[in-house]
DNA sequence: ATTAATACATAGAAGTCTTATGTATAAGAA
DNA sequence: TTCTTATACATAAGACTTCTATGTATTAAT
């Protein structure tokens, strides 16, 4: 697990890397998902990714559907088409920002070495 | 400029990193050669610089040197050694976690390819 | 003479995420 | 069958980080 300072301020782009990838997917799924491509190093709180999806679906960039699993009910998420834009802008962004990084924490490479 | 919500989390780590490369730096000096070596984009405001340096120092991160530049006065800041371990710790961390966030954004690639 | 750059600092507000708590169903273990 | 764990949603209060705004003062440039 990383130290909680670490990780402020990927939650929103992690989730929708995911959507823009996965179609829909549930909040529990999305943190399942989380857990296993990190290999345990991230696990996002419930209290941090219901807020965050509803902030989301109020801001029309990702829509809803709910589903009955036997007695019990599963809200899925995808990305509306200014959804799908804006998640597009915003992982640019992100791997520009990683690619800044690591031009800074591993000088030794060469600049943009393994980004886009 | 990247947007503040992507930048969060990341102030501490990069501050500790050009102290640990520079051995001692001050304030408005480190803004300018974050500036710099981000080609502007990013800039670390004053507001969240010196409150974060002062924590640092409390915390006995870092430690400080006064010196006269005419009539100005500037403050150099520099790792103690405990600090020197922190950052180590710190750094190597936020490599690891640069590793595993672009296997999330660029799965197209080899894991690991080019982090350490 | 005025503006921009250098150089420090703090207070209040905004925003993000954590911790804690709550509800309820389904599956598996003892 | 009972208890625990996993699944699945949700919110409230607080902690923490960073921004915006403001303030002071010296030096360099226009």
């Amino acid at each position: 697990m990383y130290s909680k300072e670490i990780i402020k301020g990927t939650l929103k782009p992690i989730i929708l890397k995911l959507l823009q990838e996965n179609n829909r997917m549930y909040g529990y799924e999305i943190t399942q998902s989380v857990k296993e491509l990190t290999a345990n190093k991230i696990q996002i709180t419930e209290g941090a990714l219901y807020p965050l999806l509803h902030k989301l679906e109020a801001e029309g960039v990702v829509f809803t559907e709910k589903e009955n699993i036997g007695k019990r009910i599963r809200k899925y998420y995808a990305l509306t088409p200014r959804g799908k834009e804006k998640t597009q802008e915003l992982v640019e962004e992100f791997i520009d920002f990683m690619s800044t990084m690591k031009h800074i924490f591993e000088p030794n490479l060469k600049p943009g070495y393994g980004a886009a």
